[in-house]
RNA sequence: CGGGAUGUAGCGUAGCCCGGUAUCGCGCCUGGUUUGGGACCAGGAGGUCGCAGGUUCGAAUCCUGCCAUCCCGACCA
């Protein structure tokens, strides 16, 4: 009774915070927009972390930490940036608190205490990278730089929900530095290649690569990609973004190189990020009305062992049989609680791992040790099997495969259904109405166009995947040519 | 930032219209009985009624301002 989910059905957006809050990974904060990443929340951003760091070094990439102030100058070195960011940017003007001398025990801002020039809390770090960059190259051979660092950053946004859009988030963002516009265009799709992988095989949400219309690019971006994922509303969620910065930065900061030839050149750039919002997408991806559902291979807890004992004799018997399993699932490299608290009776602590989303459940009582077996839950399909205790670990180890691409096949199986072919505005507004999701339509290539649909649907064209056919067609608001379909939809 | 709603113990709530020292459930603590899908009994602790002003002998209740959260817009990862 204590834990009470909304359902989808009944509000989805209520559901989803019920989710965050009484899952335990987040909750609200005493700061405006702000959300505290709690415990469980934490480890499930850190197992992410790892496996994209890991990803990240094995493309060549190291970390490098870039202060969190951007001096305003250099926050508005590259205009496009700059303007693109500056309505969201929270700003130090002072340096010292001092007391208030009308009101005691409280304090003021200090008015001698101003800064000469006010530093930017950054909303990302282009500027204060490529103002440092400069001083890092040269030469050719000083290309190409590759450097990620894991970072928070700040964008003041009037409106903010918890891991989707916080005023505050965790992020990751790279930032690479090349001497010529192949290679960097290179790295570009590289980088989007890990983000699609890891989202799809780590998180076990499937996405569509793609590239941003010039609508919809980064800000000082000459061409912004992407990867987009389906929420079970219907909804498209950008998941990371891969950024082609052509040389803007390089000419904002005069970042120069001598090639072979002794002349000098413009360095070329890219930038890439995934933020805590991929929590948000994994969330509204697999979830059910029961709670969080976790893929196992980013899961913060994997297996829970839950002991049920009828008086004080047979809890020591339990518990002697429970340690061989965790052994062996530790051996294996599997994460495993033993939930033995007296405080709770076991259907309250199945009730909150199911809430909690931990893929597998194991339950042991003296029954199931007289018949040398357990019973084994697995959350994404509730069912639960009588399982032998001899091999189990590897059982379990199987087993836990099995949950991580049955989640992936269920999420790719509505993503699939979700991706509908409009031909006519009609068929176009019907789908965005009654059934929502990716449409797949002709567009005339315009911003005017696009800004048209935005206007009248609220959709907008999330991508034009890389893997489009090529077929002609005309534009379904106006009708003049268009060579491809783009994907449109509603979007968070 | 515009429109709407809400704010009372850790959570969910009654009381507000009609001003008089805050109700109930869950949770929490102690003891006991329990434990195969959200246990039960007994006793107990826990509240600046979102914050700040104002009206009043007296404010959870009336008035003003502010803050926070949620929903819908605009903006955005």
């Amino acid at each position: 009774m204590s834990k009470e989910i909304t359902t989808r059905a009944a509000d989805y957006s209520q559901w989803y915070n019920d989710l965050v809050i009484k899952g335990e990974l987040a909750d609200y904060s005493a700061v405006r927009g702000c959300m505290v990443i709690k415990p469980y929340g934490y480890a499930l951003w850190e197992n992410m972390r790892d496996q994209l760091d890991k990803m990240f070094k094995a493309t060549g990439h190291v970390n490098a930490y870039f202060p969190l102030f951007v001096p305003k100058s250099l926050f508005e070195a590259e205009e496009k940036n700059a303007e693109g960011f500056a309505k969201e940017c929270a700003v130090v003007t002072h340096y010292r608190l001092k007391a208030d001398p009308n009101n005691k025990g409280k304090l003021i801002v200090d008015p001698e205490a101003k800064l000469e020039e006010e530093l930017v809390i950054r909303p990302t770090s282009e500027a204060i990278i490529w103002n440092t960059y400069k001083g890092w190259i040269q030469s050719y051979r000083d290309l190409p730089i590759l450097v990620n660092q894991w970072a928070n950053v700040v964008r003041w946004e009037m409106r903010t929900r918890l891991f989707l859009r916080t005023a505050e988030f965790l992020w990751q963002e790279g930032h690479t530095a090349h001497a010529t516009k192949e290679e960097a265009i290179v790295e570009t799709k590289k980088m989007l290649d890990v983000y699609s992988d890891f989202v799809e095989h780590y998180m076990a949400v499937p996405v569509i690569k793609g590239v941003k219309t010039p609508n919809e690019r980064f800000a000082g971006a000459e061409d912004t990609y992407c990867i987009e994922a389906l929420m079970q509303d219907g909804k498209a969620l950008q998941a990371g973004t891969s950024h082609f910065l052509g040389q803007n930065f390089a000419k904002a900061f005069d970042v120069q190189y001598l090639n072979k030839e002794n002349k000098k050149e413009y360095v070329w750039a890219t930038s890439w990020g995934v933020s805590t919002r991929l929590i948000g997408a994994l969330i509204m991806a697999h979830s059910d009305d029961q709670g969080l559902i976790m893929p196992p291979r980013i899961a913060p807890l994997q297996v829970v062992i839950v002991p049920i004992y009828k008086g004080e004799e047979s809890k020591p018997v339990i518990d002697a049989k429970v340690s061989l399993l965790i052994n062996d699932l530790k051996s294996l490299g599997i994460s495993v609680k033993y939930d033995d608290s007296d405080h709770a009776r076991p259907g309250w602590k199945f009730a909150e791992y199911e809430l909690k989303g931990v893929p597998v459940r194991v339950a042991m009582g003296m029954r199931d040790i007289e018949n040398n077996v357990v019973e084994l839950a697995r959350r994404d399909t509730k069912e639960k099997k009588t399982v032998s205790f001899d091999g189990l670990a590897s059982y379990i180890k199987d087993l836990l495969e099995e949950i991580q691409i049955n989640i992936y096949n269920k999420a790719l199986a509505f993503r699939n259904e979700n991706i509908r072919e409009a031909n006519t505005w009609d068929e176009f507004l019907e789908i965005l109405d009654t059934k929502a999701g990716f449409v797949s339509a002709h567009w005339d290539g315009t911003a005017e166009t696009e800004d048209k649909i935005k206007e009248q649907t609220k959709a907008t064209i999330r991508c034009i995947p890389l893997d489009n056919k090529i077929e002609s067609g005309s534009c379904i608001l106006t009708g003049k040519p268009s060579a491809q379909r783009v994907l449109f939809a509603k979007a968070y």
